[in-house]
RNA sequence: CGCGGGGUGGAGCAGCCAGGUAGCUCGUCAGGCUCAUAACCUGAAGGUCGUAGGUUCAAAUCCUACCCCCGUAACCA
């Protein structure tokens, strides 16, 4: 079984590129799990509680669920207009993921894992919440920015993160997989040291924050972020269930193989908190989850912001260029665990370069030459040579390479081994001129065979592509007349997909440019 | 003062962890082809791999110092 979870998006706006693009690559590799014959589960969804979730809720003068819910139809819109095909969806106000929280916070209180602590410091009325001296100006004081500051004495519980950090130590240091790409690891350690001697707040009073779950053993806090949206990943994961809750097995799921997250919440919450909470409850390391960091999507050298007023609305690309072209997009031009710069009209050059001119093009060429010369029938042919077989060899090194890059989740060479083979196929074209050898009767089995390396290409392209442009795939495979290509795994791509003296459809354009107006 | 990432032909990037002819896509230029989505194919020009040292037979790749760009600054109760 390939576990494989998102980073719960906060419903407190709309869904923006990034958002997209963290779910699309999850997408992807669920897909090519597929595609390897793993069992998948596939789990995403949204985090809802939490103070911006309420005070933007009071401000639009609704109540918080109604909020969220509202915010919430906007990200499953999306998943569906992206084709996103999740397993599980995770909403953090479901009861049972409720329930499943407060079991782990009953146990760990019960443990003596938290505990109570009072805190006087200046607090915020404004930004509700507490000031540290980072946040005084030069002159000592707190800026105009904080509005009326005021003391404060406040009680709260706390989780006893500190016990558990010089197993986080030993554990990143020994397990290289932890986090990926590896270049984060460094990160993640100078976090550790920071965080070794301090525990960590989990608690609201609901004076505060009423819109949360409950503490059990308390009943006027609500628990605060970390052990409301982290724990989605077992809760949803069946861990605790009860019976008839309708969730998988959790024993089947665990450990993740990844969690997917962006670089933003990888210190301190997803490689810090996280783990410290499983090993509380008494995970062991061999039940630890990966981490499969990701980059961002800046805009112009920027980041991406809402005060900039530079947010990229993914719903309106996938409208202007279609859901395909965004996704081969977001999983092509970045490199896994790095920056990218988002450019729509690099969107349209790659799309239109690689997608419709060089696969779509070559789809087009292969399936019409047959029709015009082969009347559509893929015949049987003894005829073969050194540039057939190098064809061969292409597509067998292609797949190879493909899986490797796959494996390794860097989707951006997965594609361009594809894009390798569509060259070589285009070439092979030019090379051996089907359309010079339909003219002489006498070179029949070798124009065969050329037309049958081409379309053969083709049928098993669709299949590699599938897990990016499923929609289009499906097309090429339909044109081919052979929608059984849709079940094939990677194993069963051998020599052979088209049966001798199979009739293909006719062509038409899978991927049609993309013609900018201006 | 910190921490992380980055500086590679016109543009965008890979390569660096495990040193050994500097690679990819786009763009540019010159040819070719005509089956195809004004597509495709071939060839060419273009880089002292941020700077300065060091290690080595050999450095974009390892070490040291420095410069520049970006992000972040946890815990915030």
């Amino acid at each position: 079984m390939f576990y494989l979870t998102t980073a719960i998006d906060y419903t407190n706006g709309a869904p923006h590129i990034g958002h997209a693009y963290e779910k699309v690559l999850a997408d992807v590799i669920a897909r090519y799990r597929r595609l390897c014959g793993d069992e998948v589960y596939y789990l995403t969804g949204v985090d809802q509680h939490g103070q911006k979730v309420q005070q933007t809720a009071e401000k639009e003068n609704v109540n918080p669920a109604t909020f969220a819910q509202r915010n919430t139809k906007k990200f499953i819109k999306l998943w569906e207009k992206l084709d996103v095909q999740y397993d599980g969806w995770a909403e953090t106000v479901d009861d049972r993921h409720k329930a499943c929280v407060q079991k782990i916070l009953t146990r760990l209180h019960t443990e003596g894992q938290i505990y109570k602590k009072q805190y006087k410091g200046y607090y915020s009325v404004r930004q509700e919440q507490f000031l540290t001296d980072k946040e005084r100006g030069e002159d000592g004081n707190f800026g105009p920015e904080w509005g009326e500051v005021e003391e404060r004495d406040e009680e709260n519980y706390y989780f006893k993160l500190s016990e558990h950090a010089a197993w986080l130590r030993q554990y990143v240091e020994a397990n290289d997989d932890f986090v990926i790409p590896s270049f984060r690891k460094a990160e993640v350690l100078n976090a550790i040291d920071r965080a070794a001697d301090t525990d960590l707040c989990i608690s609201r009073p609901k004076t505060r924050l009423r819109w949360g779950i409950e503490l059990p053993f308390d009943s006027d806090y609500v628990t605060y972020v970390w052990f409301d949206a982290l724990i989605n990943y077992i809760s949803f994961a069946g861990y605790l269930a009860e019976d008839g809750s309708n969730l998988p097995e959790f024993e089947k799921l665990w450990p993740a193989n990844i969690h997917i997250l962006g670089k933003d919440i990888l210190v301190p919450s997803h490689s810090i908190y996280w783990p410290c909470m499983l090993h509380a409850i008494g995970f062991t390391d061999a039940q630890m989850p990966s981490l499969l960091v990701h980059g961002w999507w800046n805009i112009k050298g920027e980041k991406m912001s809402k005060s900039i007023g530079n947010v990229i609305c993914p719903s309106a690309l996938a409208e202007q260029f279609g859901p395909e072209a965004l996704r081969y997009y977001m999983v092509r031009d970045i490199i896994t665990g790095k920056d990218s710069n988002f450019d729509a009209d690099r969107l349209v050059s790659i799309y239109n370069t690689e997608l419709a001119n060089d696969l779509g093009n070559l789809c087009n060429r292969a399936l019409n030459m047959s029709k015009r010369s082969l009347s559509s029938i893929m015949e049987a042919s003894a005829f073969d040579d050194d540039d057939c077989t190098a064809l061969r060899q292409s597509l067998t090194q292609t797949i190879a390479n493909y899986r490797e890059s796959m494996d390794r989740y860097d989707t951006s060479s997965a594609l361009a081994a594809i894009n390798q083979h569509v060259s070589f196929c285009n070439g092979f074209a030019e090379r051996n001129k089907p359309w010079e050898l339909a003219k002489d009767e006498e070179q029949r089995p070798r124009l065969a065979a050329i037309l049958y390396h081409m379309v053969e290409s083709c049928a098993q392209l669709s299949v590699l592509l599938t897990p990016v442009t499923p929609e289009a795939c499906t097309k090429i495979q339909h044109q081919l007349r052979l929608p059984d290509l849709a079940d094939k795994k990677l194993a069963d791509l051998q020599w052979g997909l088209i049966p001798a003296d199979h009739e293909i459809g006719k062509p038409k354009p899978v991927f049609p440019r993309i013609q900018l107006d201006d």
